[in-house]
RNA sequence: GGGCGAUUAGCUCAGUUGGUUAGAGCACCUGCUUUACACGCAGGGGGUCGGGGGUUCGAGUCCCUCAUUGCCCACCA
């Protein structure tokens, strides 16, 4: 790229059209664009990706694919979240010319979906699943999912994600279900998978089902223990066991003790009658006891506790199961027991052990108790056959995938935390109890697995899977019948030609076809081009909740089933929380709606918040406010919110605010007050700066157009210094910016852009730019200056899309209307797919290339003084007035709102020649006359403040008034300095330090206290000239044009010295 | 009980391999309707970097320890 040769598009390539100031309100207003941009782009197909018909072309795919939302969800922060990043991603390979495929879709959710219908069935015609039967009921949720499931991918086009969707996937789609199936029998036929009794499995009583290790949430409750005693079988006393579970006595078949426990051993092979049961249960020694704890003694219940049910195995023991499905007493307890629910029964049970004097000590004991991760009842250890899938071998693919860096993590850190779950992690149990989902494709032969098999006649509030003459029929299968496992209905082929065959009524876990999600969509188990040449895919973006859920089983299953990782790189983002750091959540009345924040501030300025707040997987955190949902006034929320209602600060309405764990009021209730974050203001000052910046800029150029008819060629374009530094500045950020991203920091790119857009483009350029654009400036200046303007909002655009796609793109849009992107000299520098890549549009064009040569440190060091030089003379004037009695202050601001008189002295005639040189911008960015600039020789105005840069002092000319308030001031600096030197002399002094430091530090230290000492100098200097008389010499402040302010006019033989402090001066170094 | 984070300005957070007088945004103070932007401009005040030890010429950064807090894992009856 050579910008100076930059070709000049006032002429041809621009289309008037209307004047920018009608095109640009002063505000940018998101609404007025993002509705429209987005059907833009899908009009155009630019989020749909194709495998490159030319193989050979080179192209590089870049795939990303959405963790699928739950089909019932609705858009939270979270997701706003992880969605800004994946987009940010995609849209930023899109731009390098990738084949970008982001893969949307949602997964079915199973018990999660099935208890939303199952909800609304009960509300409307109260009837519970068993009543409506497993073909209806999934028939009923079918329906709901057409109608209302996948709100979520709609709310997604709100936030911009450039998904494409005409790929979108769901779970129970029959391709996804074939790989399920597919899946299934490959695992079964090596072995991977098996049916039975491995272990006590997690029960929810309420869901009726299995749940795996992780569907377990482990949750603090107030239990209490229970001292009950069991009597000997030969009436020769009792022994004391300790239980938190009492109920579960009735199912006890032994009472352990530790096998060194002196004070048990002569128990041991003895009897105990069990109270209630009257059953005889034998006294085992077991070293699983911990000694020393509790009583020593350990009721042995191997059907209801997963440690029991070792000892059970060890010790050949019964396992009784005393509770049904629904977690009620059985029949396998005494018949007062029955039917009677684990806690009534407990209640229950205590009453009675205490009738017969058996219960000792009662505490309350905190415990740990596992709940259900969709219903949150407590879970039963629960011992039924089920299908577990063998862990192991899947494990030891994983592990090894990530030991060979096949798979990162992002943060590094994640990788510690997925590994651990390999190591400890049971087999997995798949099979599901309820409707909604894959059912296994496992089919049994009745007439052949008659011994395993028992038809139950059940009733109507449970689950059954025949009907047969009216009868309700439930096939009970056994722990050893024999599984037909087929991709297929078996029943189908010959060899089961009238047969009676029945299928499996479970369904498999939802995160079993969540782990083929990476392949499935791209069409396995057929060999299709996508999965050739979209898989691996690249990135994986989600939170640390689902690793193990999810991450781990996709890893295991890419490695087992395709022989490959199913992506390269994972992100782990952090949580978003609450101002006080409690996740938000819709039940606790904290969860802002990320659609409120797109209303309120714009997609773009809550997307580049969200991401601005990305660093290094940290939480992020919103504190909350509450807007009227009347005036719209955001306020504060109160802290402690148990009344549901409360009056807006402004219009004084009443409005309704959320509540902790309580629902919304009923209708008619007032207005809910959305929540809201003042931390969404940035991203939306940054898209209205973004939008004025580029608003000046078409304003400029449109301006320039009318009266010029003779543009500059581009040969006479000639780059001044500033141009040279900002595209010095601008290749920085490009390059800086592109680290960042392939880095997957979001924050530290956001952040390269935002200094550079604000503070260096707007901040100083676009303010040198403004004289050179004036209608009466050089003709082959302004060309150049358009030129620059126009190729650094270019720029900055195609930086900025992939955090803020709307506002880019339209501002966009405006560019092109001015010139054309050759114009902008584009083109020659990316070599994109001419099918794929386009100017036209901004999400499809290319992502600009850091043109190194360009980068000029010794220019930004200059510029970075010289804009210290600027700081200095903006700083006397605030200081000025800062200094001045309250009452004056006005008075003050106004008589120095003119041009000041300055003077700068410096020995170093290179500083010297640089000013000179660059006095331009010290008269603009400062206001002041040209400057006088020379060595020791200098004059300095009198009186006047004198202020201390590095290498020099500026004097700005003052009104004898002004001087005592100077003094105060730089008695203060000079006591600052007086305070600094000392620090670095000690340093110096340090013999240690000079010899054990490197000698560059050793300079850097020496040459600040040199720096240091010139400045006391040249202050103390002008102190000493402040308090002795002298001539007056030349005047003054120049008087402000707009308001006349009369000042006496003293002359007292004095001056003003002005001191600001490096440190505060904000230009970029 | 283990593991991992966090603790830096009133708030939300940065701070690369230890090396300027520790930064940003918001809030605050002061001045400015300087025609791209008051969702703005300019200048400023504000931090003994959770406490205590240690290593080092030098520590926000490395080590130990304590405290507070969050998350994950864990069968203590």
């Amino acid at each position: 790229m050579d910008v100076s040769k930059m070709s000049d598009a006032s002429e041809s390539n621009t289309i008037p059209e209307g004047s920018a100031a009608d095109a640009f309100p002063s505000q940018y207003d998101p609404r007025q664009f993002e509705d429209r941009i987005y059907a833009d782009w899908e009009c155009a197909g630019v989020f749909h990706a194709e495998v490159p018909k030319d193989a050979s072309s080179g192209r590089q795919p870049y795939c990303v694919m959405i963790p699928p939302p739950n089909v019932t969800g609705v858009l939270h922060l979270g997701h706003a979240l992880n969605n800004s990043i994946q987009d940010a991603l995609i849209r930023y390979r899109r731009m390098t010319g990738c084949e970008t495929l982001w893969m949307p879709g949602t997964d079915h959710a199973g018990i999660a979906t099935q208890n939303v219908v199952e909800k609304q069935i009960a509300k409307a015609e109260k009837k519970n699943r068993y009543q409506i039967g497993r073909t209806e009921l999934i028939r009923r949720i079918w329906e709901w999912k057409e109608e209302s499931g996948g709100t979520i991918l709609t709310q997604l086009r709100k936030l911009g994600a450039s998904c494409d969707w005409a790929r979108t996937r769901f779970t129970m789609d029959e391709g996804l279900s074939k790989a399920v199936r597919h899946a299934f029998v490959k695992l079964y036929e090596d072995g991977l998978l098996y049916r039975g009794k491995k272990y006590l499995v997690n029960w929810c009583p309420r869901c009726r089902t299995t749940l795996s290790d992780d569907e377990v949430e482990h949750e603090e409750i107030k239990g209490k223990l229970y001292e009950l005693h069991y009597p000997l079988a030969d009436g020769s006393g009792q022994l004391t066991v300790a239980t938190t579970r009492p109920e579960t006595m009735l199912g006890d078949t032994a009472v352990a003790v530790h096998p060194d426990d002196e004070r048990y051993k002569q128990y041991v092979g003895k009897f105990i009658e069990l109270p209630l049961v009257g059953r005889k249960i034998p006294i085992v020694a077991d070293s699983a006891l911990e000694l020393g704890f509790g009583t020593g003694c350990l009721k042995v219940t191997p059907a209801h506790d997963t440690v029991d049910y070792d000892i059970g195995q060890r010790h050949n023991l019964q396992a009784i199961n005393i509770l049904t499905e629904a977690g009620a007493i059985n029949e396998n307890a005494p018949a007062q027991y029955r039917g009677l629910d684990r806690f009534k029964a407990r209640e229950k049970i205590i009453e009675d052990l205490k009738a017969l004097g058996l219960v000792g000590e009662i505490k309350d004991h905190p415990q740990q108790v596992g709940h259900c991760y969709r219903c949150h009842t407590i879970v039963e250890p629960y011992l039924t056959p089920q299908w577990f899938v063998k862990m192991k071998p899947l494990s030891e693919l994983a592990v090894k995938a990530t030991a060979e860096g096949r798979v990162k993590f992002h943060p590094e850190r994640w990788e510690k935390v997925y590994l651990k779950w390999f190591d400890e992690v049971r087999d997995w149990p798949v099979s599901r109890q309820v409707w909604w989902g894959h059912r296994l494709p496992v089919w049994y032969d009745l007439e052949e697995n008659k011994a395993h098999i028992t038809a139950l006649e059940v009733g109507e509030n449970e689950p059954y899977d025949a009907d047969l003459n009216g009868k309700r029929i439930r096939y009970v299968i056994g722990e050893h019948a024999k599984p037909i496992v087929a991709i297929e209905n078996p029943a189908k082929s010959y060899r089961y030609a009238g047969k009676h065959l029945i299928q499996e009524s479970d369904v498999l876990d939802t995160w079993f076809s969540s782990a083929l999600w990476p392949f499935s969509t791209l069409g396995w188990p057929d060999k299709t081009p996508e999965l050739d040449y979209f898989y691996p895919t690249n990135t994986l973006v989600t939170s640390r909740g689902i690793i193990y859920f999810w991450v781990a089983r996709m890893v295991m299953m890419g490695e087992k089933l395709l022989g490959k990782v199913p992506f390269r790189d994972v992100m782990i983002h952090g949580t978003v929380l609450d101002g006080d750091g409690v996740i938000m959540s819709k039940s606790l009345g904290n969860g802002v709606d990320p659609l409120d924040i797109i209303k309120r501030y714009g997609a773009d300025a809550m997307r580049f918040t969200l991401l601005d707040m990305s660093t290094g997987g940290q939480d992020i955190k919103f504190p909350l406010q509450i807007v009227c949902p009347h005036c719209d006034e955001s306020q504060e929320l109160p802290r402690k919110r148990s009344v549901p209602t409360m009056n807006c600060k402004k219009c004084k309405k009443e409005f309704q605010q959320p509540v902790p764990n309580e629902k919304p009021l009923p209708e008619p209730a007032p207005l809910m007050g959305p929540l809201d974050s003042p931390r969404f203001e940035k991203g939306r000052n940054f898209a209205n700066k973004v939008w004025n910046a580029s608003r000046f800029v078409m304003i400029s150029i449109d301006a320039a157009n009318e009266g010029t008819s003779a543009a500059a060629t581009p040969e006479k374009l000639e780059l001044r210094a500033e141009d040279k530094w900002i595209l010095s500045r601008l290749n920085s950020t490009i390059q800086a910016q592109t680290q960042a991203l392939d880095a997957f920091e979001l924050s530290k790119a956001t952040n390269a852009l935002y200094d550079f857009f604000w503070n260096e483009f707007c901040a100083w350029y676009i303010e040198l730019a403004k004289p050179r654009m004036a209608a009466n400036a050089d003709a082959a200046d302004r060309a150049a200056t358009k030129a620059m303007l126009l190729h650094v909002l270019d720029r900055s655009l195609r930086l900025l899309h992939p955090f803020c796609p709307f506002i880019s793109e339209a501002l966009w849009v405006e560019l092109n209307k001015r010139a054309v992107p050759a114009a902008r000299n584009l083109g020659a520098e990316y070599k994109g797919d001419a099918n794929r890549q386009s100017d036209e549009l901004l999400a499809i064009a290319g992502w600009p290339k850091s043109d190194v040569a360009r980068i000029d440190a010794a220019l930004e060091a200059q510029f970075a003084s010289l804009f210290d030089a600027v700081v200095a003379v903006r700083a006397v004037r605030q200081e000025l007035i800062d200094n001045s009695p309250k009452e004056k202050k006005k008075d003050v601001s106004a008589a120095i709102s003119g041009k000041l008189s300055v003077a700068i002295r410096t020995a170093s005639a290179d500083l010297a020649a640089r000013l000179k040189e660059q006095s331009h911008i010290l008269e603009r960015m400062a206001n002041t006359l040209p400057p006088e600039i020379a060595g020791q020789e200098l004059a300095a105005p009198h009186p006047s403040s004198a202020t201390a840069i590095k290498g020099g002092t500026i004097y700005v000319g003052l009104s004898s008034d002004l001087v005592d308030v100077e003094k105060l001031r730089l008695a203060k600096e000079i006591k600052n300095c007086e305070q600094y030197i000392p620090r670095i002399e000690g340093k110096l002094k340090n013999d240690n330090f000079v010899k054990n430091a490197p000698p560059e530090v050793v300079e850097e230290e020496r040459a600040r206290l040199n720096d240091a000492n010139t400045k006391l100098i040249s202050l103390t200097a002008a102190l000493t000239r402040l308090q002795t008389p002298e001539p007056a010499s030349a005047p003054v402040v120049a008087r402000a044009e707009k308001q006349e302010v009369k000042r006496e006019e003293k002359q007292e033989p004095k001056a003003a010295v002005i001191e600001t402090k490096d440190k505060k001066r904000k230009t970029k170094k």
